[in-house]
DNA sequence: CAGCATCCTGCGTGATACTG
DNA sequence: CAGTATCACGCAGGATGCTG
């Protein structure tokens, strides 16, 4: 029974499959303090994005909903209108944060102080 | 002096650029146990992969290539015929193993277990 | 406000053939 | 053995306009 390993069998493969699309990540980080509404979420992505430069909604969309589907996050409507829709982490996905942690910590000592020493002035 | 923030600002987004790309993190993981010659890298990836996949030595190349260029492997050619090159993590690159390891954790947690459980009879 | 529908483009990936 | 050259393709990602 050696067939279903598609995507099981290296969970380095599962996991680059999983947080494919560049604001996956983000996303998930950004949720750990609590839950977050489209809107904000769109506009939180856009700090840290190199300037002037939007976000297509389709492209947004379709993140969350492949976050939902793999139950890292979970949407929430309201219902109403004007629409209000809510995301959050899952248990699951909170135990992401870590992960996504130590890559930021990463990063910071050996990616961004390479490059932005100099920028320390912002 | 705001300009140079491409890539640098959000070591999240730096993180994806650095190891885009389908190999480039098992490449660092395999290389862990010490230098690997470009066949081994090569026949080593097959193995966690669909099946009857092969890998195009241009993707292989441009990936390995990208990691040195970042400063996370290095490659050594012994200059010979026939040709003989080994690659082998950098101090950077081995500071970024415990990430990969972070990583392949959670995936064992949350990925490989849901979904092949069944399959422990390999 | 929170999306969906449509079109378009660049690049990552694969397959094949060739070389020092 | 360890690559490079060339061709082809699918899909992520952006832009724009519309909707409940």
């Amino acid at each position: 029974m050696v067939r279903a390993r598609a995507g099981g069998a290296c969970p380095v493969a599962a996991f680059q499959k999983l947080i494919s699309g560049k604001y996956k990540l983000r996303i998930v980080w950004d949720l750990k303090d609590g839950p977050r509404r489209y809107g904000e979420i769109r506009t939180g992505l856009l700090r840290g994005l190199d300037g002037g430069g939007e976000i297509a909604p389709r492209v947004l969309s379709r993140e969350l909903k492949a976050l939902t589907e793999c139950g890292l996050i979970d949407r929430k409507d309201y219902g109403v209108v004007p629409p209000k829709v809510e995301y959050r982490l899952t248990r699951k996905g909170k135990s992401f944060v870590p992960v996504i942690a130590a890559i930021r910590d990463w990063g910071h000592r050996h990616l961004v102080a390479d490059a932005e020493t100099m920028i320390a002035a912002e």
